[in-house]
DNA sequence: TTAGTTGTACGAAAAAAATCGTATAAATAA
DNA sequence: TTATTTATACGATTTTTTTCGTACAACTAA
């Protein structure tokens, strides 16, 4: 599979690598369990897995493996948004993001920087 | 389960009756059939699940079931959003916002309607 | 050296989701 | 009436995802 579309458990495992660049197993699973109980070794399988589908690198010249992503968030986030905006907003990503913006309302702030940001995408 | 997250194949389904307001198991199966090949009996049963999971409601009274979405789009598109949001953006949505503005440019009149939009969110 | 600790590999079980076959009842056509 | 068509119900199987137990190797401390 060329861009495996990570599963949820795999999104969380990549969320905490592209926090921490660079992780082992342990570090992950420790990670993992602020939020979510479970046993080291599904952790390991996950990675394992994700290792497979080539969602991450591993450095293994020492016993404990270093794991880093191959997929960047920016391309996940895409193709997440893409995926979302072609099965629930008929295509539209306007619809979305005028969605997106009438949920949780952003401060000032951030509106200020949408706007800007259109100004720019209308030159 | 109060608002259960629909899967991927129930969303295929709500998608088309959203479209629909109102179909048949036969109405669906055959929309269905033009992206994604599959029996009929498939399709029946994901919609009795989806009836069980109350995503759907169904009047009975004749032989051939008529169903409705009992959940609506907009919620259904807002539950969707929130996840992603939560799990893919860091909980922002501003950052998912230009992330899809930058995705695919929309037109200009899609980006009046934002920056209108937008104009009414800062009063 | 030997016991304990920490790591990976791997298979298998469990859980969730999707697919389908078969039985059967109701409607329809001959 | 009888055969055919068209539905639903429902269980079973398959596939995908998640979880975990066990074996074993490498490192560490005593």
């Amino acid at each position: 599979m060329k861009n495996p579309k990570p599963t949820e458990s795999e999104l969380e495992i990549l969320n905490i690598l592209w926090d921490m660049e660079t992780a082992t197993v342990r570090d992950v699973h420790e990670e993992l369990l602020k939020t979510k109980p479970g046993g080291y070794t599904t952790t390991l399988k996950l990675m394992q897995i994700m290792f497979e589908k080539g969602l991450v690198s591993r450095d293994d010249s020492s016993k404990t493996h270093i794991y880093q992503p191959t997929v960047t968030r920016q391309k996940t986030q895409k193709q997440f948004l893409d995926k979302m905006i072609s099965t629930l907003f008929s295509g539209s990503s306007t619809e979305l993001v005028l969605q997106a913006l009438g949920n949780q309302k952003s401060s000032k702030n951030e509106l200020d920087e949408i706007q800007k940001y259109l100004d720019n995408l209308k030159k």
